[in-house]
DNA sequence: CTCGAATGTAGGCGCCGACAACAATGCTGT
DNA sequence: ACAGCATTGTTGTCGGCGCCTACATTCGAG
C-alpha cells in the first residue's frame, strides 16, 4: 500500500482554502473549523497553523479570493456596447446572481474585521469591484444619459439597492428567483424614478 | 453579611439579554458567550439553559427584541402629513440611524437561521416593519404622487435601497455620518430617478 | 552533501456549549 | 399551614475548538 500520504501535503494551503469555500457553502460561516478543515485534509490539527496565523487569516484570503470571482464576473458581464439600461441590467444580474450562490462568502467579504494589514488588500479588491459599475455610471453621464453630479453618489445609490437585494435574498425574506426575475423592473424604476413623469 | 445573593437572581432572562445587548454593541456578536454572560449576571454558567435551551435561542430573543424597537422607531418617526419626499426622508432617516448604532443586532434580525419555531414570531415581525414604509408607498399612490405597480414592488425597491446603504455603512465602505448626511439626496433620486428629465 | 528553512506532528492550555444529577426556592391547592 | 410539584440555580463532566510550544521530517540553496 502505497498509498501512505507522503509527510508533505503538497498544496495544504489551496486545499485548506478549497474546503473551506465548500464548507462555507454547504453548512455556513458558523461550521468552518480549522481542526475540521485538517481532518478533511487528512493532516493534523496544527498544521494549518503554518499557513495561516490564525482562523481570520483564512477567512480574510477566502474573501480576497471572493473578490477576485466576483470582479471577474463583473468584467465579462460589462458590455459596453450595450445601450444605457440593458447594460446596466446585465451588470446588476451578475451581481445579484454572484451574491445569491456565494451568499455566505459575500458576507465574508463585507465583514468589517479585516487587521490592518489584509485591509490595504482588501480595500484595493473593493475598489476593482466597485470600479465595475462606476465606470457604466460615469459613461452614461458623458453621453448624457444620466444626469448630472458626482458619479459616485450615482454609483452608491445604485450598488446599494443591488446590495439590499441581495440581503434579502439571502436573508430569505425574498425568493432568489424573484429576485433575479425582477432585476429589469428595478433598472428600470431606478433609472426613471418612482415618481410619475 | 447580607450581600450573599439571594439564591434566585430574580430577573436573569432580562439580565441577560441586556448583557447579551451590551456585548454585542461593545465587542461584536463572535465575543457573545453564554458562559460570559452567566458570569457578569453573578450566576452559575449553566444558569443560562434554564432561560435558553441553547445560544441561538437567546439570539432568536435578541433579533424579536430588535424588531420592537426598529418598529418603534419608525413609527414614531412617520408623518403622514408631511409631503411624500419630506415624509420619506424622515422614514428612511430613522431606520438608517438604527442600522448605524446597532449594526451588529441588525445583522443577527436578518440571520437565515431562525428555527422554524421562531420563524413564525419573526416573519410577524418584519412585516410589521416593513408595513411602516409599505404604508407611505401606497399612500403615495392614491395621491397619483408615485406611479402605480405592485406596492410591494415599489417598497422592495426603497427598502433595499436603504437596506444597501446601512450594510455600506456597517461595512466600513461608507462613513455612517456620509450615510445620514446623504439622505435627502439619496430619497430625491430614489423619487426622481437617475435619468435626466 | 550539509545545514537551515519550510512544513507537518504531538501534546497541552483555557475557553466554549451542551447535558445530567442534584439543591434551593416559589407557588398552589387544600 | 404546609405538602408537593414546578421553577430556577449549582456542580461536574464531555467533546470540540483555537492557539501555543516543542519536536520531527522533508526540501532546497550553497
Amino acid at each position: 500500500m502505497p498509498e501512505s500520504r507522503p509527510y508533505h501535503h503538497g498544496d495544504l494551503r489551496s486545499a485548506l482554502l478549497a474546503g473551506a469555500e465548500r464548507t462555507l457553502r454547504e453548512k455556513g460561516t458558523g461550521a468552518l473549523s480549522l481542526r475540521e478543515l485538517a481532518r478533511e485534509a487528512g493532516v493534523s490539527h496544527a498544521a494549518p497553523g503554518r499557513h495561516f496565523k490564525d482562523k481570520q487569516a483564512l477567512l480574510n484570503a477566502l474573501a480576497l479570493a471572493g473578490y477576485d470571482r466576483l470582479g471577474q464576473a463583473l468584467d465579462s458581464a460589462d458590455d459596453a456596447t450595450l445601450p444605457l439600461e440593458r447594460r446596466l441590467t446585465a451588470l446588476a444580474r451578475s451581481y445579484l446572481a454572484f451574491a445569491i450562490d456565494n451568499a455566505e462568502l459575500l458576507e465574508l467579504m463585507y465583514a468589517r474585521k479585516h487587521e490592518p494589514d489584509a485591509s490595504e488588500q482588501m480595500a484595493a479588491a473593493v475598489d476593482r469591484t466597485v470600479g465595475s459599475l462606476e465606470r457604466v455610471i460615469a459613461d452614461a453621464q458623458e453621453r448624457g444619459e444620466i444626469i448630472a453630479g458626482d458619479p459616485q453618489h450615482l454609483t452608491l445609490l445604485t450598488g446599494a439597492t443591488l446590495q439590499g437585494i441581495a440581503s434579502f435574498a439571502a436573508g430569505g425574506m425574498l425568493a432568489p428567483e424573484a429576485a433575479l426575475d425582477g432585476i429589469e423592473e428595478l433598472v428600470h424604476l431606478l433609472l426613471h424614478g418612482l415618481k410619475p413623469r
